[in-house]
This record gives structure tokens, sequence and C-alpha cells, in this order.
DNA sequence: CATGAATGAGTGTTCATTCAT
DNA sequence: TATGAATGAACACTCATTCAT
């Protein structure tokens, strides 16, 4: 039993490597040479820990995801509608530095996703776990009565979707361009634009670009 | 007098059929081997026609948005503001099979393009051109008294942006959620969002949100 | 535990190897094919011993003089002024099929030393422990009063080193014309003229070339 | 007939460039794409004019030991015995940058010469004129009783080998140890050792080393 | 005569993986 | 459990050569 957990603690540390490797080199420099001397041991070790290379990419992006997925959780804790999608919107989006690499990550798999079924399974099932949640929070908010008007609630999940990914590849692509306030300004104007009062001039501070954060 | 071939032509020739490799085996199988039998002739002729991969990668990648930037001069003739606007964004979004390779090898070179400073500068370069370009438009539509309010035009340029790189990747991650219409959709509701007449009910709510398929 | 394997045993025999291969096939035909080939294992073996092929080759050469220094040092037990000189010299000239390879080897990367700044600075830094070896033998012979008259100390080492690769260079391109004893004939005609003493015909005319070995 | 001398103008035009690029790049840089580059014209002109690479770099050896010869030739107009063997030596030794860079091709050929039999013949034979015309100089130089003792015509042509090829060896590895003078005084040294006249003491500068040239 | 497109072998190197220890 | 030696394939690239024009 307390092999499992020694186990699981050294997965980690491999995978934890593997983020540190694939943000210096890159997914093409993150190779098994590279993420043993990353961890500090040979290189036979990883193979006991994972099945190959493939698996530790996997689950170094599976690992990412449940990261992001548990910030989620706490950000959200007594929280309801909008303001609890605000709260897990920020959490996706790449804001300081640890989300940037998560986004760094990500977006570095894109390109190989496609490829690999298991991995491209695995984005999928993995998408399917954010769309869900942030499909939920909108219905919760409509449920409140807090969005103005009848809408689309896939459309609208996808407008929040579309806007991590694209504030993600933005952020990766062209740091300087995308600081933090600029991020939660769009983000805000998104939201925005639901909560929508019959009143145009409403409380809704968040519907002009302002600096937030 | 030595064989005359059509240089540009047969670079081009290479090109697409590197697009078609990277499209089949994503970038990491985009290798001279795989190009060259793509191109159906020999390893060695690469190398006539252009320096080395990097040289080939980055004439694929620029030869990619020249393509996409005709396509956008063209579909802009004749119109103005919004209305060219929404035409160039439709160039930009993969809503065909043509676009879809495109946003396919845009978003393989994403997990590249930062590591070699020669394509981070090419892509740098190209993304300066598309912010240009839409920053424009949007300058226009204000000048012609398209646009509702005051607004911030570095902001709204940035919205459009983020829905182009948002909506390539969910297209090619997941190009079942999002068909054609649904990415029209999306775009008409971002336009909208900006013709806004002072009633905030005008003639847009036929371009908003509506179930797409 | 890992397979022991004394890797400094290893890494001499695949020089050992490289040498066979460059005296059969010249340096330009030895590649890492051909010594893998020679060594009996396989190409990326190569990679575990030694960082790339300058480095495999750079050592071939450094090991190469080693083992010559090495000889000298042994000859020249127990003795002193212009005997030792001639142990030592005896050890530097290819005298014999040992010695012949070392002459092949240390040819072959003339041709290559001048480019190869690591490889040059190997070469220089070799030569000056051979030409500081030679200098101060003679400075003892001197000393010790064998020497007949005032005499310029670094041309005397010049007459030796150029002794050493002009008969290298001979043995190497024309092995029939360059006998060992004439070898020794001519390193004893350069000795003698050393120890040439005040009356012109000395016992040294013994010494000139007389069949050695 | 005026077409051959344009071929003739064409070949040397081509084996000037040849060198060149060897005294530049190196033997293993005198790639047929570099001479021709060097030249000025398509790579398959070479094909033209010579068979194959070999017939290039072979010509290119048998040029260089041409211009030696007739200079060695011109140099000698008038001269006999040691004066003419000193003239003679004089133009075969690296003294100036012509010479360096003749000395340079040529050992640069040594580590080459030994694979290619073609090259190996061509060598030898080369080396068989210059030994026949040092033997020559010496029998005269004997004849006219220039030679103070009975000696060894092999043993003595032989020295004045192996000074060239040592010298050129040393000139180019370490140029600056080397100078002009050195080589001219370690040249009459060698020519001293054989005009010593029955008195040891006799008019001959060129024994002990002083600075020639 | 001359060109340059085209070929295919060969280069050094890197890689994921296996396996005996 | 952990090591690192060993493998063999694949990589980008260079080269000498051929040949239709």
């Amino acid at each position: 039993m307390p092999k499992i957990v020694d186990t699981d603690a050294k997965r980690d540390e491999i995978l934890a490597a593997t983020w540190r490797v694939i943000a210096r080199d890159g997914i093409a420099g993150a190779t098994i040479r590279a993420i043993a001397s990353e961890v500090g041991c040979s290189r036979g070790i990883l193979a006991h820990y994972f099945d190959d290379k493939a698996d530790i990419m996997g689950s170094a992006l599976l690992l990412s995801h449940r990261r992001v997925g548990a910030r989620m959780d706490k950000a959200a804790i007594g929280m309801r509608g909008l303001a609890a999608l605000r709260s897990v919107m920020l959490e996706a989006l790449p804001l300081d530095a640890e989300r940037d690499l998560e986004a760094q990550i990500e977006i570095s798999f894109w390109g190989r996703a496609l490829r690999t079924s298991k991995l491209r399974d695995l984005q999928h099932q993995e998408f399917e776990r954010l769309w869900t949640r942030l499909r939920q929070l909108l219905r919760q908010a409509a449920d409140l009565g807090e969005l103005a008007e009848p809408f689309d609630l896939d459309f609208a999940t996808h407008q929040f979707v579309v806007l991590i990914d694209g504030l993600s590849a933005q952020r990766v692509l062209y740091p300087d361009r995308v600081p933090a306030d600029r991020q939660v300004a769009l983000l805000d104007r998104l939201l925005g634009s639901f909560s929508a009062a019959p009143s145009d001039s409403g409380p809704e501070p968040a519907r002009s670009p302002r600096p937030a954060r």
C-alpha cells in the first residue's frame, strides 16, 4: 500500500518534470532522455511507471487538466450561476505563469492530439468535462434568472469555450499582447452580454472593457 | 539548354504536398521523406528548391497565409466597414475543407513556432498583418458611423482575433462540434454586438444566436 | 544492477578499431558505420561512449600520442642526455608496424587538423609536449657537456622535429624506400652532428649510416 | 586547335579554383559544388573537362607539382652542383604564401593518396621526379669535388627529401614556428654538412644557425 | 558546349525501446 | 526496483553523378 503511494508520487514527479521540459524545449524537445535528465534518474526507470512515451505524454496532459479542474472546483465553492461561471473561467484562462504553462502544454498537444487515437480520445474526453461544467453553470444561471433573454445553451457554451482556446493561443503566441487584465475584460464583456438587463444601463460594470485584476 | 522547370510552380507543388502531409500525418510526420514521397520525387530534389527543412516549413506556413490574405482581398472588394469585415472574417474561419486544412496547418505550427526564432518571427509578422487588416476595417466602420457607441479599437480587434483562433482550434480538434453555420452564427453575434442600434433589439436578432444544425 | 562494462576499456576498444579503419580505409573512410562495423557493434552504441564523431577522432589521435609518450617515458628510463634523446626519438619514428600505424594516423589528421579548431588546438597542445620533451633532453645533453660547440637550442630541437615529421611522411607514402635501418641512420647522422668532437673525424662516423635493426 | 587552347586554359582555371578551395576549406571541403562555385560556373561543366572528381583532384596535385618543377628549372639555370641544389631546394620549401599553399595542398593529399590507386601512382611518379632531380644535383656536386668525403648518394638524397616533407608539415601545422629564415637556416645547415672542407672551420657560414633571408 | 534538374547512396546524429544485470 | 548498455530505425542533410534539354 505505501508502495502505491510512492508510485503515484513518483509518477507525478515525472509528469511535473515533463511539463517543465515541454515549457522549456517545446513538445518536440520532450524526449525520454530530456525528461529522465530533468527528473534526475535513468531513462529506463520511466518504463517502470509508464507504458511508453505516449503514456507519459498523455498522462502529463491529463494531470494538467486534473489540476485545472481541481482549481475550478475550489474556486466555485459557495458560488452559483454567473458568479460561479466567472470564477471557473478565471481558472481556465492563462492569467499567470502557472496557467501560462498549462496553456503552453495544451497548445503543444493540439498539433499531436489528432494523430494518436489514444491521445485524441483523451482530448475529447477531457473537453467533454469542461463543456459539461460550463454548460451546467450556464443552465444554473438561467434557472436563477440571471440571463436576460431566451438563449441557446449550447451556443453560449461555445462562446466561452472559444474564448478559452482563442485566448490561450494568443497568450502563448504573443504573450505581450494579452495581459491578464485584457483577458479578464474580454471575459467580462462576454459575461455582460448575457446578464444584459432589459435596462441597458444596468449594474454591469463588466460590460465595457475595463482593467480587471 | 537544361530542362526548363517553372521553379515557382515546383516550389508551390512541394508546399502543397507539405500541407497534405501535415494534414494527414501531423507536423511531426511531415518529414523530408514523407514530403518527397507525397510529391512523387526523390528526397534530394527538395534541396534544389529550399535551403533546408525549416525553409520548407516556413514557406508552407507563409504560403498558407498568403492564400488566405489573397482570398480576403478578393472577398472584400467593393465592400466597406462591417460588411467588409464580415467578408474578411469568413475567409479566416475554417468553414470548408480548404479552410480546415489551413487551420490544421496553422495550429500544427503553434506548437513549434515558439522554439525556432525564424518561425516565431514569421508568425509574429504574419499576425501583425491580420491584426492591422481587421483593425483598419473596424476603424472604417467607426468612421462610417456603423458602430453604436464609443469603443476601444484594440479591444474590439482582439475579440475578432480570439474568435478566429478559438474557432480554428475547436474546428480542428472537434470538427463535428463546430459546423460552418455555428461558426457564422458566432461571428454574427460578435458583429451584432458592435452594430447594436440604440434600441438594443434592432434588426440584428435575426443574426443573433439561433440554433443552427 | 545493470551490466557492468569497463567504460574506459570499451572506449579504448573503439579507438583501436578507429585506428585500424583509418589505416585501412583512410581518414575519409573512417565513418561511424565503418568504425561500428570494425568494433562489431551497432552504430548507436558509439554515442554512449563519445559525444560525437569529432570526439572519437580527437580521442583517437590523443590516445595515439599518449601511447607514444608512454613508450618514450619507458624507453628513456635510466638514460640521460643524447642517449636518452636517441631512445626517445626511436619511439617517435615509424620503425615497425605499430609505429607505422601511428604515423599513418598522424598524417591522416594533418589534412583535417587545420579546419576544426578543436582538433587544431589538440594538435598544437600535443606538439608542444613533444617539443618540450626533446628540448629538455637537448639542454640536458648540453649541461652534460655532450655537445661540441655553442649551439641554438630551439634550432636543434627543430632539426629533430623536422626529422620525425619528414620521415613519418616518407614512410607512410613510400614505405619501401624508408626501411627501419635507413631511418636510424638518418637519426644517428643528426645526433652525430651535435656530438661532433673538436676533431671532425671523431668516433662518430662509426655512428653514421649503419644498419640498425 | 584554338579550342584546345581554351580547353587547357579552362582546365587550369578550374584547377586554380580547386587550390583556393582546398586552401580555404580543406580537402574535405573541396566538393564539386564548392569548386564550381569558386570557378563561377555550373557543376555539370566540370564533367566536360575532367573525368570525375578524382581526376580533378589528381590534376590539381599534378599541376602543383608541375609549377614547382618549372620554378626549379628556372631557378637552377646557369647553376651547378651545390649552388643549383640550394636554389632548387629553396623552391621546394614553403617560404612564402604561394609555396605555403602548395605545401598545404600537398599535405592535404597525403591523407588520401594512399587509398586511390590512381592518386597513389601519381604521387609515386611525381616523387620519383623530385628524387631524381635532387640526386642528379648531388652527383654533379660530387663530380665537381664540392663534397668533402665519400658519401652515400641515396642517403644524402633522403636527407634533403626528409627536410622538405618535414618542413612542409611543420609550416602547415604551426606556421608561426617556422618562418622563412628558419627554414633557410635548416637547409643551409644540411648543405654545410656536405661541403665541410677538410679544414673544419671553413668559409661555411651556412653551417651554424643564422638568420637567412 | 553548357545547364541545372534529378537521383540515390551515404553522412552524422537522435530517438524510443529492450534487456541482462 | 533500478540501471545503463545495446539496438535498429528514422532523421535531415550532403554529395558525386547522370541526363534531357
